[in-house]
Order: structure tokens, then C-alpha cells, then sequence
DNA sequence: TGCATTACATACTAGTTAGTATGATGCAAA
DNA sequence: TTTGCATCATACTAACTAGTATGTAATGCA
């Protein structure tokens, strides 16, 4: 009990200073500085700094990410409407994520996949369930005769996922405006795709 | 002249590791190693690392920014046509740029621009240049009746940087495959503005 | 030619880094 | 009660970090 108690607590402080700093730049003092715990409470919980991160992946970002973005277009009625307001909620509504400091995922994929194989393959999963669920809503609205079957639901998911890892990242210097531009051109795009426009 | 030369040396070395590790996890004592050059001739040229790394951005990443994606834009007959070939050029002609390791510019946006004010300044300006150059293209576009003028310049900017910004992110985990798919989509978008599609 | 400045090289420092070694405490089962 | 394991704390190390101090060779200029 009390063992979950202070590896969720380093996991959860840990999050926020690498979420805000990056995963290089948040060293294990900084982060057992913010909790009440030493380095061998950390040492206990993790065998490394490298294990810490696969699991603030495993266990923080890629549920956070599935809430978000994934289940709710596999419980909708209205596939291409939830597409827009997965996003546009988790954009204008998340408490926990700052315009600021982007997207945790994404930020990781920039700043850890290329070089280390465990984060890339731990990512590459959280994108491809992302863009699985995307191509499923499209062919569903197909289906639904919603949406024209020349559409490609692969380049629909792409232009998504692609606008969206973007923004996020536009977001750091531009500010919340952008956000709402984007959210704007996301609708009409969307929309466009659609039978009765 | 040989000053130049060392200067130059350095900044494209440092350019290379921080391109592809980062500017944090790229070292002072790894740049020099890998040039022929010591400390010493480091910090003659470069006040702080901070210092080489605004170089960096203003005298390599900005203008090749700016030649790859801006100039094009002002020099064209077919404003909406240059604004996909300068990316499609870059994504897939650009040897410079390894899809691995995604955009400098976008590299560092989403690694400095957070933490560090100087940084966050000379990238914004690169950021901002080209939406301008994307908005007068969408402009000029509207007055020769390419595309009809209740278009929201700002809106396309929007979708087209963020999708550059994101697919350079995607791309680092999924390969070619994924700028094929994002420039089949983004011809057909902005194929989609246009009167006589 | 003499001199000052530039352009480096070498050797150092103080602080930080991930990770380890060892020990103390509590708790659960025997 | 005692044994053993889980849960931490403390103190350490070796390697690395940005930056400095100081020296020296080359270069431009009077």
C-alpha cells in the first residue's frame, strides 16, 4: 500500500518536471527534491533513470492519451464530430497539460525516440493506437454513409495526428490563439469531408 | 579569414549533434571533439553555449529556413503550388536533413522555447516570417481568383505549419512512409481551396 | 623590426550527474 | 520472539558539465 503510495508520488512529480523540462534536463535530485523521499527510495522503485521514464509512459501518458483521444471515438454515434472534440476538449479543457510545455507525448517522441529504442518503441504504440482509432472512426463514418468511400482514412488520420503533434508544438511560442485557429480549420477540414456539408 | 573558418567549423559541428542528440544532451567538450579544435578556441569565439546556440539559430537555421520555405513563396507565379512543392522539397529532397532526427527548427522550438527566453525569441521570428509568407501567398491567391476570398488566410498558415511541424515529428518514428501519405493529403487540401479544383 | 592583438591550446575548478554501497527501520510470517 | 524481506535514508564515487585562468604562437600594423 504505502510501497504504490511513494512510487506513484515519484512517478506523478517526476511527470510534471519532465513534462515542463524535458527528460535529459530533469535529473533524479531535481525530481526527489520536490517529494518528501531520498535516492534510495528511487533507486528502490526504479532501476534506472531509463525505467522511470518507460514507465511514466506505460503507466501516465499512454492512459492519459487513450481517455483523451482513443475511447472516445470508439463509443460515439458520430464518429467524425468526435474526432474534432476529443481534440478540442483535451486542447481548451485539460487541466493537467499547459499550452506552455506542449504535449507530453509528443515532446518525448521529439526529444527521446530517435535516440533511445525503448521510448521509440513505447511512443511509436501510443501513435499507432491513436491513428488506428482515427482510421476506424473513418471507415465507421463511411459505413455510415457519412462520408464519401473515396476518402482515405489514412491520410485523414495523418493530417490529424500530424496537426495535432504540431500545434501542440506551435502552441510553446504562439499562444492559445493558435489553438482556436486551429480548431477552426480542424471543423472546416473535417466537415469537408463529409456528404451534406 | 581563418577565424571565420574555425567559427564556421564549430558551428557546423555543433549543429550536427545538437540536430541530432539535442542541445542539452549535446556537450561543449563533444563539439570540440569533434573538430580539431580545443576549448580554447571555443569560448574565443562563443561567450556561453547559450551564445552558440543563437548563433546557431540565426546563422544556419533561420536561413535555411528561409531559402526553403519563404523565398520560394515570393518568387512564384502559383502562390498555392509553392507552397506545396517548397515542402515537398524539403521532406523529401533536403540531404541536409535525416526524417530521424525531424526539423531543427522544430527540434528546438519544442526543446528550448519553454525554458529559455532567447531562444524562444529567434524562433518565433522564424516561425512567424513564414505564416506571413503563407498568408500573402493565400492573399495573392484570392486576387488573382485562384481561391475564392472568403478563405481564412491565418486558418490555412495554421493547418499547413502545424502539419509540417507535426509530420517532422512523426516522421521520427515512422518513417518515409508517413511525409508521402501528409503531402498526398496536403495537395489535396489545398487542391480543395482552389475554384476550379 | 617591434609590438599589440588575435587565435588558439592546456590545465584547471566547482558543481552536477546517474548510480552504488551500506545501513537502519518496520512488518509479516514462522 | 525471531527471522527475513521490503522500504527506505545516508554517504559516497566516478564521470561529466560549463566555464575560467593562463600561457603561447601567429598575425597585422606602426
Amino acid at each position: 500500500m504505502q510501497k504504490q503510495n511513494t512510487r506513484v508520488k515519484i512517478l506523478n512529480t517526476a511527470f510534471e518536471l519532465i513534462y515542463k523540462n524535458g527528460f535529459n534536463a530533469t535529473s533524479i535530485d531535481d525530481i526527489i527534491k520536490h517529494t518528501a523521499f531520498t535516492k534510495g527510495a528511487f533507486y528502490h522503485h526504479f532501476k534506472t533513470k531509463e525505467d522511470l521514464g518507460i514507465a511514466l509512459i506505460s503507466e501516465i501518458i499512454k492512459p492519459g492519451m487513450e481517455k483523451a483521444l482513443i475511447l472516445p471515438l470508439s463509443t460515439t454515434k458520430d464518429p467524425i464530430a468526435s474526432i474534432y472534440y476529443s481534440i478540442k476538449d483535451l486542447l481548451l479543457n485539460d487541466e493537467l497539460f499547459d499550452i506552455k510545455y506542449g504535449c507530453p507525448a509528443i515532446n518525448l517522441i521529439e526529444e527521446m525516440s530517435p535516440t533511445n529504442k525503448k521510448f521509440y518503441l513505447q511512443l511509436s504504440q501510443i501513435i499507432i493506437s491513436w491513428e488506428n482509432a482515427i482510421e476506424q472512426s473513418i471507415e465507421k463514418a463511411k459505413q455510415n454513409k457519412i462520408i464519401p468511400s473515396s476518402i482515405i482514412s489514412k491520410e485523414v488520420s495523418c493530417l490529424v495526428i500530424s496537426g495535432y503533434a504540431g500545434i501542440r508544438n506551435l502552441g510553446k511560442i504562439k499562444g492559445y490563439e493558435c489553438y482556436n485557429t486551429y480548431l477552426g480549420v480542424l471543423d472546416k477540414y473535417l466537415k469537408s469531408l463529409t456528404i451534406n456539408q
